[in-house]
DNA sequence: TGAATAACCATTGACGCCCATAAAACCCCA
DNA sequence: TGGGGTTTTATGGGCGTCAATGGTTATTCA
């Protein structure tokens, strides 16, 4: 029932190159965003980043020309998204009961903390200090592709991380069924 | 109740800048507003707060040039929205039986109470004391992005509150189906 | 006519926007 | 398949503009 879907991609990654005419076009299907692999880039002495290229691709044709940023509740790291991705979620929250208590934590939770960071010309954000500084991130940033979203790690603390992730997941015997692409 | 929408964006933030013409027009869906972060600005002796840019990029278009504010009933903090959603929560509530207790409820505390606040020339509202006394302000003001509203706190005040609401929506593993972009 | 409010300027600091450069990725073709 | 020219990124820095803020003058209403 979730429907068939003309969807067309706009993965991030591989070649997103030359010949895009209205590849993100989609009259009726939605737009799938993968954010893949790992980029490690500078941060000047203004706070600005870029934002690698195919993660900007991935992102084109949203409504805001920039990425939403947060910070993570379980990690020193920053949580990355479209800002499609935001209305998505206010639409759902919309659906709570107004004024109950889920609402309120979920709204200030999610949303207080959330920053539209834009791109400007050379599709670089502004780091706001404030999600930095939970991350620990001072000269250089990782961005982690995860599929839907993305994640902004300092680059150490994020190989520590991904190593004690991997060593989980091998203990745990961690497995996934794959969604079929229909349901 | 909350109908079929065909959302149109018109997010405000980011970078409401030149070239801009007609972004937020909407042929056929409601056009969604989103609020998102936390601005905090000073309160001038006259009573005068700005309101974030992004927030006033929200509400461009809008019939009434201004915010709509009343007193949070759950907690010490103001409620604002555009005067859209006043027009969409009046539906709501239109729907509820006639003469039932809620719906008293509802409309004296929420419409009874409505202020309309202008903004003047430079983006800016002037805050009614009786708002101000209840959310405890006086010197400055936090804007408190929640999705489609947002709320207005005293600084202090809502670093508390979120902390609370963070703990909170971790502890009850706080989830949330998203809705699928197509739903 | 005075007090409160609205409209109008003036200041300054941040940031949006532009240009410039170097390095890397890519493409074409010999 | 390897090399050279081309394009795109990533990165740095300068400058103009707008947002936030404070104050002053007009206006309205009691």
């Amino acid at each position: 029932m979730l429907s068939q879907r003309g969807t067309v991609l706009a993965i991030g990654g591989g070649t997103p190159r030359k010949g895009e005419a209205g590849e993100h076009s989609s009259v009726l299907g939605v737009k799938v965003v993968l954010f893949l692999s790992t980029f490690i880039n500078k941060v000047d002495r203004k706070g600005r980043v870029s934002v690698p290229a195919p993660f900007r691709a991935a992102l084109a044709g949203q409504v805001f020309n920039g990425i939403v940023a947060f910070r993570s509740y379980r990690q020193p790291a920053i949580e990355g998204c479209g800002i499609d991705r935001m209305a998505r979620l206010s639409d759902s929250i919309d659906e709570l009961e107004l004024f109950s208590e889920a609402r309120d934590d979920l709204a200030s939770t999610i949303f207080a903390d959330a920053h539209q960071l834009p791109f400007d010309g050379e599709g670089r954000i502004i780091l706001p200090p404030l999600l930095a500084e939970h991350a620990g991130i001072t000269e250089i940033a990782a961005f982690i592709g995860r599929g839907a979203t993305f994640q902004i790690w300092e680059p150490d603390a994020f190989a520590t991380h991904q190593e004690e992730a991997r060593a989980r997941a091998r203990a745990n015997g961690a497995t996934l069924r794959l969604r079929r692409a229909d349901e």
